[in-house]
RNA sequence: GCGCCCGUAGCUCAGGGGAUAGAGCAGUAGCCUUCUAAGCUAUUGGUCGUUGGUUCGAAUCCAACCGGGCGCACCA
């Protein structure tokens, strides 16, 4: 990466000019935020000011002179403490020619090269439909799996379907009250599912013995026939679907709960087993068998992640849980460290609240109460193609950080076909389809890149030179930052409609500079795919 | 009470110690006899919740406070 070339020229220069030996990570160079300022930039001088007894100016200055003596770079200034680099045009078309060269393997890394990755998301409850927040988890999780491919991981995207514990049981409970067999309660599931399906299925209901397997019956045609073709809907797919039932029924959990006694993570008191999940800085130690013997579902998390770890040996996991949740990472991250220790790395992302505003209002929503939004309703509203209304959604979704509190608006959802910015990116890969298609039947002469010296071309590369550190930060990064991924393609979309207006690319009278620029064109096409298809997993459409 | 997250343009949101704080939408004024105007150009709009601190430099890091969301089970 440039950014590499240019620390090690600073490194360089600061050894002849200040007899300083400094390492790699003592240098930061970024990206400008404004052309007046070159393309690159170093504050090495300000960092270094008391240590050489000097003020960040002069260093500067003294930096550039060697800098622009010995580095290879077009020009390097020093402005008040800041050491700005200038390109030339060559490096540009070196970029563009790698592209080229590359294809769709441009920007692969290999940052987690030969490393077994798992994300698992959604995981909902095979209790009800997948919501609004479920989509959130959904799109990130997919995409970030994406992102690990593309720095070399072997991936696996699984669902964990809760099938074993107590909700099943309510859930049966829900669908006996529904048919009329059991007193209503505030706890049961509502929502137009559990009628339905109470209605179409009198007779399991009338032959099933207790509530938990009614339940386990409903839940396998929920996950069947609402939620895996929900999934499909959003494009995702998963390598596994995880039984927790099946898990239980292997016996892990109670070999999973010897072994906790049999290396001392565990103690009796009240009649429970307690877990020392103290000892990893949670805030208490947490019961995993009840006192009536009962285990908790804690114990089957536990469980579920020795699997992860010892019997499919993943290197890293990554689980999306919504905030909701976010009380239970410090137990899991806790029984984690105890038991598993190098042997993996846990990591847990947590998506914020999907607030719905509907007519301007806050829209509550609960599964319990059956007053929710479902994925599928979403697309519908959004409406079009199946797979428009799907990349419309992933890339709303995918706009925010996972941080941030989401408000979605559902009347503007509708709308949202031309606003969202989703189809400025898709209008830019269909104009540079547009083009090639024009100029296939063209002769044109052996294109020489270095016609390609307007600053409108220059910054179009220097976008797509961009698109490794992107990716990198990504993976490198805590909270996993996918959306920096639609903002570049809007960025990159950007900047190659601004090429698309200034320089025309065929044209009869300059054969020369056509063939240049239809390269130019051929490589934004390749990036913009990856970005679009590879990545953000969203279709790239050659006509529009 | 304790913990996590958020507070940035009219709205929805980026911004992970650097130069003049950005984008989309909304508003205003322009640009189609030329590769797709689902586009481009110009422009309006800000006490970055408040107050302190650290730093050459803070929207960004730290502390306190003010607002809002979500959690604090021998539920799952």
């Amino acid at each position: 990466m440039i950014t590499d070339k240019i620390t090690e020229s600073i490194l360089y220069s600061l050894q002849q000019v200040f007899q300083l030996h400094l390492k790699r990570a003592d240098i930061e160079v970024v990206q400008t935020s404004s052309r007046e300022h070159g393309d690159y930039a170093s504050n090495v001088a300000f960092r270094l000011a008391k240590e050489l007894h000097k003020s960040p100016k002069e260093i500067a200055e003294e930096l550039a002179v060697s800098l622009n003596a010995t580095g290879g770079f077009k020009k390097v200034e020093a402005v008040n403490g800041f050491v700005n680099f200038y390109l030339d045009h060559e490096y540009f078309q070196g970029i563009a020619s790698q592209i080229l060269k590359e294809k769709a393997h441009y920007a692969d890394l290999d940052i987690l090269k030969g490393k077994k990755v798992q994300v698992e998301f959604i995981s909902a409850n095979p209790t009800g439909p997948l919501t609004l927040a479920n989509g959130r988890g959904g799109f990130g999780g997919d995409v970030l799996a994406n992102v690990f491919s593309k720095v070399g991981a072997k991936v696996e995207r699984e669902y964990y379907v809760n099938d074993g514990g107590n909700q099943v049981k309510l859930l049966g409970d829900s669908i006996l009250a529904a048919a009329g067999k059991l007193e209503p309660s505030d706890d049961f599931y509502k929502g137009p599912y559990i009628e339905e399906w109470a209605k179409d299925n009198a007779r399991a209901i009338a032959e099933t013995k207790d509530s938990f397997a009614l339940g386990s019956i409903a839940a396998a045609e929920l996950l069947e026939k609402k939620i895996k073709p929900s999934v499909s809907r959003m494009g995702i797919l998963f390598d596994q679907w995880f039984s927790e039932k099946e898990m239980i029924d292997r016996g892990e959990v109670d070999e999973g709960i010897e072994n906790l006694k049999k290396y001392g993570h565990t103690y009796e008191k009240d009649g429970a087993l307690w877990l020392k999940t103290t000892e990893k800085a949670d805030d208490k130690d947490r019961v995993i068998v009840k006192a009536d013997g009962e285990k908790t579902y804690f114990a089957n998390d536990i469980a579920y992640h020795f699997d992860k770890f010892y019997k499919r040996k993943f290197d890293l996991v990554v689980n999306f849980w919504g905030a909701d949740h976010h009380g239970y990472v410090g137990r899991m991250m806790a029984a984690v460290a105890l038991t598993v220790g190098s042997v993996g790395t846990l990591r847990i992302a947590i998506m914020q609240m999907v607030r719905l505003v509907k007519d301007g209002q806050e829209y509550k929503m609960s599964k319990r109460k059956g007053t929710y939004v479902t994925m599928d309703d979403l697309l519908e509203l959004i409406g079009g193609t199946e797979s428009d209304a799907s990349d419309v959604a992933r890339f709303f979704f995918l706009s925010r950080s996972f941080n941030t509190h989401m408000d979605f608006d559902l009347d503007l959802a509708k709308e949202r076909s031309d606003k969202n910015p989703v189809f400025y990116v898709k209008y830019a890969y269909a104009r540079l389809s547009g083009i090639l298609r024009n100029a296939e039947a063209m002769k044109l002469p052996k294109p020489d890149l270095s016609l390609l010296v307007e600053p409108q071309e220059t910054e179009l590369i220097e976008q797509m030179a961009q698109l490794p550190q992107v990716i990198a930060s990504i993976v490198t990064f805590d909270e996993y930052p996918v959306h920096f991924l639609t903002f570049y393609a809007i960025d990159l979309a950007k900047k190659f409609h601004v090429f698309y207006d200034k320089c025309r690319v065929i044209d009869e009278e300059n054969l020369s500079l056509t063939a240049a620029r239809i390269e130019l064109v051929r490589a934004t096409q390749i990036v913009l795919g990856i970005v679009m298809r590879d990545l953000i997993g969203i279709d790239a459409p050659e006509k529009m």
